[in-house]
RNA sequence: CGGGACGUCGUAUACCGGUAGUACGCCUGGUUUGGGACCAGGUAGAUAGGGUUCGAUUCCCUACGUCCCGACCA
């Protein structure tokens, strides 16, 4: 009886049968009415609000300012530097018309907001004093997909984007380093997802950078999402933007830049990785409501003292729900927030009050056990502080357990052709190479490890020499 | 953008060239509540536009949207 009600399908049947439907279920988006486009609903924008809290917090930190740019770029800014320009135009949106009239010149709907800002940079910077210059921006992006899915690829997006420039290289690459050292650590002590960190080849690195560092994480079905990225820019815009300031000495110099970004494509990974057959499963950190409470059968004084233990939560930072409806019985409250992914459940009814313990249940193992009344906010920090090691652990462990090496191109076809998953595999850095790969197998070098040790090897494809293991996987 | 599948109340589905049904949801009232409650009454639908036809939700065409497979990407 309780199968005929359920039309979640299984994850464990078809991840993206079941992904398209929990997303919906859930109620973290919806789809808008134009192809593409995506309506976040308030449980998932209130996760994205999670993320940015973290984030702008240690962004600030950094020193980086917020501020906000035009959503519209002229075209001729936005074609100024070549690499970027060829990069970009397949996915741009363009208004041509405004107010009723064709425009002189083109409006570009950002893809990203280099140029627009860039354009302002080299205005405001005239001396060395007036660097570094750190500023960031949450907002959205279009890019015209040409295949979409809701929250990994969409025609519009959510994100944060950094953008600075430097006196020299060294403090650029090290802010570049420290974006994506910053964003791995989001990842990993929030969203529960380990990864990899690692540079982009010559032909998957942003258009317009010198480098770009990737952190790589792995999905259930074995494939790579890349969802934050952090960019060296060199001096390729500040020449071509002319961002030049005076020196200390005297001299004219152009400046170093960065940009790096982290958009609302990671809730996607977030849901894949951690969900299970019976829905959400969502990391403490991260879960918009982490502890539900359900009172049974409970009325009068007994009811204001479940509502005393949901203040006393919330009086010490615990989000909470307390689930007073009359209407629902106890069994669809549950799986209505085991469906939602809330990571403590709270049952409170006689039996608790008179034992003196009320009754938990965590969402990642289903595990129940019992909390003294006089114990709750530790007893509840403690369950959810477990779960969020809990997903990180087997997050790690499965990402473990799918990180091959291959040191043959049969061996390497061979592992993608049963388990996917990453693999680590000589390559000699010829792009003509990576893309006979790419071709072949569907795989793509997804980073070069940053802490990859040198190591002397073949090529797995073509044989010649190489120094390092690239790590390869079969893109989102 | 190429190939394929699909589009029926909010959701999942059924039937049909001639009155569009069922379940869940939702609303009202009542009884209920320890793992998807029950009774009664009610609400709500053929994606859009053309064509064929006496008559189209059904057949055909186009557009739009979703999913899957490719090429492109956070």
């Amino acid at each position: 009886m309780a199968q005929q009600k359920r039309d979640l399908p299984l994850k464990s049947e078809g991840l993206s049968e079941w992904y398209n439907k929990i997303v919906l279920q859930a109620e973290l988006a919806d789809y808008g009415p134009a192809r593409g486009t995506i309506i976040y609903r308030p449980y998932g924008y209130a996760i994205w609000e999670l993320v940015q809290q973290e984030m702008d917090k240690r962004i600030k930190e950094k020193g980086v300012s917020n501020a906000y740019f035009p959503l519209l770029i002229p075209e001729s800014l936005l074609k100024k530097e070549a690499s970027h320009i060829e990069g970009f135009s397949p996915e741009l949106a363009v208004v041509t018309i405004g107010g009723g009239e064709e425009l002189e010149e083109k409006l570009i709907v950002r893809p990203t907001s280099e140029t627009i800002m860039y354009d302002a940079y080299a205005r405001w910077i005239q001396s060395w004093r007036d660097l570094p210059l750190m500023i960031n921006q949450w907002n959205n992006v279009v890019r015209w997909e040409k295949r979409t899915n809701i929250f990994l690829r969409g025609l519009e997006f959510l994100w944060q984007e950094g953008h600075t420039a430097h006196a020299t290289h060294e403090e650029s690459s090290a802010m570049q380093r420290w974006a994506i050292d910053m964003y791995a650590s989001v990842y990993r002590d929030y969203f529960a997802l380990p990864g990899y960190i690692g540079w982009k080849s010559q032909s998957e690195k942003f258009a317009g950078a010198d480098s770009s560092l990737t952190y790589e994480s792995l999905m259930p079905e074995g494939k790579a999402l890349q969802s934050c990225t952090s960019h060296d820019l060199g001096q390729n815009f500040s020449k071509t933007f002319n961002i030049a300031f005076q020196s200390e000495s005297g001299g004219s110099e152009f400046a170093w830049q960065t940009s790096w970004g982290f958009s609302t494509r990671a809730i996607g990974g977030l849901v894949m990785a951690h969900g299970d057959d019976g829905g959400l499963v969502l990391p403490p950190k991260l879960a918009p409501i982490q502890v539900v409470i359900i009172p049974i059968r409970l009325e009068g004084d007994k009811l204001l003292q479940v509502e005393k233990i949901a203040q006393e939560l919330k009086a010490q930072g615990v989000r909470v729900k307390l689930d007073t409806r009359e209407n629902a019985s106890l069994g669809s409250k549950i799986n209505e927030w085991e469906l939602k992914g809330v990571p403590v459940r709270l049952e409170i009814g006689g039996k608790e009050l008179d034992a003196g313990a009320i009754t938990a249940a965590r969402r990642d193992t289903s595990e129940k056990s019992s909390i003294p009344l006089n114990n709750v906010v530790s007893g509840v920090q403690g369950l959810l502080s477990a779960m969020q090691e809990n997903l990180l652990a087997k997050a790690d462990a499965f990402l473990a357990a799918n990180t091959f090496s291959a040191d043959s191109y049969d061996e390497f076809k061979k592992i993608l052709e049963s388990s996917r998953g990453f693999i680590r595999a000589h390559w000699c850095e010829d792009a003509s190479c990576e893309a006979a790969i790419k071709e072949e197998t569907k795989a793509t070098t997804r980073c070069l490890p940053i802490d990859a040790p040198e190591e002397s090897g073949v090529c797995v494809r073509c044989g010649k020499a190489s120094k390092h293991r690239w790590i390869f996987g079969i893109a989102y």
